[in-house]
DNA sequence: CGCCAGGGCTACATGTCGTAGCAGTAGCGG
DNA sequence: CCGCTACTGCTACGACATGTAGCCCTGGCG
């Protein structure tokens, strides 16, 4: 667990974001709602390298796989954003977080959400 | 400029924390730098891949080149993380902020800063 | 018992990346 | 003024990732 990011192409990715969001999902669900249409060994074989990639697991109903994410959506965002901060800030978690305030992608409100969040992690961790 | 994050290898990713960390820096002495050593013809071809793609420039000094990033650090690091929030969390930066905060990668301290910082930039700008 | 759904394996084309050889060119020293 | 050398660009090649899909296997149902 320490190359876990994005190893994912666009397909792959959307197919997560699929995973995600259904919570459980077999493979022809997931041919289903993808945006581009592929054939059905297509969905498997990316299912399945995202199995081996660890980013999902299945169990077997029946007949049929039933997939799920392993890692919630936001861990994995989470992992991103830290990888990111070891590639370009050497670390500094606050290089990021000034830049984000400077690209205006963070407001007040969100701040002060994150401090009610620091502040019960603190308490219950 | 909209695809203008990580399409970088690990050479590419290595030299570009050169090109960042010298401000101006020629291929011979990225070459130098190095952890790997690689052939002077390879440095040269990475460099003008990152060229092509739009993170470096370069000078002509006699007949030498120097490079420099076309972008700060932390811009390309902000970038990639915009990249991510879209990615994973539908825009919403909440999100990975919260899940920052959860994996303790956020402290009051850090919060502090980023409240300064957004006021400066709400007065500035 | 044969058919069909659902799955795995293997292949292939394309694109990226690291690596490098080879050729062109412009100064510098003789 | 000329050749050597320092630098550069171009082109290639192998390895690996990714999207796409064909083909075969298997188990349950009619």
């Amino acid at each position: 667990m320490d190359e876990a990011l994005p190893d994912l192409g666009e397909l792959e990715l959307e197919v997560m974001q699929l995973v995600w969001k259904a919570g459980e999902i077999t493979a022809d669900q997931v041919r289903e709602r993808l945006s581009r249409k592929s054939k059905e060994s297509t969905v498997r074989t990316v299912l399945r390298r995202l199995e081996g990639k660890g980013y999902v697991t299945h169990a077997v109903a029946g007949r049929t796989y039933v997939f799920r994410a392993v890692e919630a959506r936001q861990d994995v965002a989470t992992q991103a954003v830290k990888r990111i901060i070891a590639w370009f800030c050497n670390g500094s978690v606050e290089e990021i977080l000034v830049g984000m305030a400077d690209a205006r992608m963070l407001d007040p409100e969100t701040l002060k959400l994150l401090a009610k969040r620091i502040e019960t992690a603190k308490g219950s961790g």
